[in-house]
DNA sequence: AGACAAAACCGAAACGTTTCGGTTTTGAAA
DNA sequence: TTTCAAAACCGAAACGTTTCGGTTTTGTCT
């Protein structure tokens, strides 16, 4: 069926060695070029790519593996990256591993027995031994999002500490002095991080922190509904609350709803990321947002880099900023 | 670095052909084995999946094209397909096509030349002469969600017409006549199904069809919006209205909210897809969903049956039913 | 025309498997 | 103990590239 250079060596009457050469940009004379295009036309040849990486070990596959396709947040991070990557002439090869530690270890070791040439990572679990075993290959790995304990790898993430913060000067200036914290579980790199950012900007607003404000979801919608109802029922006083991530944000509004809470005239509402739903909420929601773009964009930057020249050893830590995005959840009790 | 089948056979003292033989499954004496396996452990030693691609001429990868990773109807199947592939040893390589007709013909090409040995597709274009490049190599395509024109392999589809026809009884039998409909593109073949099982419903209800209480959408969120305006500006009698994707519906609820509508008071919908969105809606959304899990099951199914068994040759077509699942959208008036 | 460096070209060997056809070993039956 | 089919084993060849070291061609400068 399919031709082989050999093939395109015979009908041309030139060498092997001629037709790798020119298939992989090398210099070749005018006419022979010409030959060689013809033939390759004529005989619909197309390079085995599979050949191809048995020669050069390189597959030219990028390993992604993420907690969960359908988190919005991932899911655009990732597309971001595929389209990236494709027009490099990547291809994406994809493991979500159900925010399950033993199932993203899983995944990992796949994607270094399928021989992808790097990895991007949103990492689930806290420690990664499997991490490692790339870095023993010299394949590049990028995380995403998260960094993890032991790894001191190349890292691109959110400036989660600066989202909290910023939206609780956001209540603050609007007069707000009771206000609730939706927090992630605290091993969670990010969670901690946004939490972190939370008291710190409490304590420079000169306000009292009191830890029964801060209530623990799990980053999940039914989590959030809970800490909501908790947060409710135990300070009926409480005039703003924070949301750190967006299905605890769809948890919260989802109580707010059925517990008839009034947004903002009881209860004023700073959610986090997905602009969409927020703009379908009534009234429209007021985010924290995070650059998924520009996380996916400096991610595969990053990688496509120590792909090229593997000598780049420096590691690199990127941090981007958050923004916010303005709605009608927060009253002015000024 | 990595030690090779010759490694195992010169450690063991065995044949090419016996490690090889026992890697695939063969039998090989109980002493042997021990000895291979012990030999595996000493020497780290891993298949080169690259090497047996070459010579078998399978690469045990599955290409997934979709129209848009953060849809998230398209996340929930493939996270649900890419999981059951792998389990069957199958890495799944993903294509985004951001909806274009153009760029998925080029993910189906490029999916081609990384040699894939089969296809999942969930189609954007109406026509594929791409897809036969696929079976003129004998390598199966299974097309989710959609037809294509001109192409008669498998397809794993939603009963689409269904879906609104049970909506459209639903609405009738809570006592609406006037009923509007937010559809979708004409060409799209899920859009043009969904209008049909529409019209159907409220002809065999015995009521009036008019076409100006039909307007089109284009499947996403700001058409959702500007079909949401126009409907309620022309048609201010509108006691009911249906809503035929899953954008499209989140738009609506958007023009709704924006524009102070009350649900149901005013106006009942019934919305598509997304139980969590409709969960988050105010009041609850009553929505028709699709059954992305069991579509990814039976496309997976259909596909590694193709793959296992070359000689079945039947095409299949497979029909899932939606579902409707309640909420407090829908306002009684009889 | 002759000399000569640079550019283009060349085929064999190698990458790590599977497979083909043929040889050896095994162990139950005679 | 011998026989003999079945089971296990074996190495060479092949899959389609790239690469190495060496040869030929080209075209510019005397």
């Amino acid at each position: 069926m399919g031709a082989t250079i050999k093939d395109i060596a015979r009908e041309t009457g030139l060498g092997l060695a001629t037709i790798s050469s020119y298939l992989n940009g090398g210099n070749v004379r005018e006419k022979n070029r010409i030959k060689i295009e013809a033939a390759i036309e004529k005989l619909h040849f197309e390079v085995n790519e599979t050949a191809r990486g048995l020669k050069t070990n390189k597959t030219k596959i990028i390993g992604i593996v993420i907690p969960e396709l359908n988190n919005i947040f991932c899911a655009e991070i990732i597309s971001e990256a595929e389209d990236i990557l494709r027009q490099n002439g990547y291809a994406t090869m994809l493991c979500d591993c159900r925010s399950d530690e033993h199932r993203e270890a899983e995944a990992v070791e796949f994607l270094l027995h399928k021989r992808v040439d790097g990895l991007l990572i949103m990492p689930t679990g806290e420690y990664s031994e499997k991490l490692e075993l790339f870095e023993k290959q010299k394949k590049p790995v990028v995380l995403i999002d998260r960094k993890v304990r032991g790894f001191h790898g190349d890292c691109v993430l959110a400036d989660n500490e600066g989202a909290t913060k910023e939206a609780v000067q956001r209540l603050v200036e609007a007069g707000h002095k009771k206000i609730g914290l939706i927090a992630g579980p605290q091993h969670i790199f990010t969670a901690s991080a946004r939490n972190w950012g939370f008291q710190k900007a409490m304590m420079e607003a000169g306000l009292f922190l009191d830890d029964s404000f801060m209530v623990c979801g799990d980053y999940t919608i039914k989590g959030g509904a809970r800490a909501m109802r908790k947060l409710h029922e135990e300070h009926p006083d409480m005039t703003a609350v924070l949301v750190s991530n967006y299905e605890m944000t769809v948890g919260a509004m989802i109580e707010i709803n059925e517990s008839g809470i009034q947004v903002p005239g009881e209860l004023s509402v700073i959610g986090f990321d997905n602009l969409e739903f927020a703009r379908a909420c009534s009234p429209k929601l007021s985010i924290m947002t995070q650059p998924t773009r520009e996380m996916a964009v400096a991610a595969v930057r990053i990688l496509l880099g120590k792909l090229q020249n593997e000598d780049g050893k420096e590691v690199e830590t990127v941090i981007l900023p958050t923004t916010y995005v303005g709605g009608r959840s927060i009253r002015d009790i000024k």
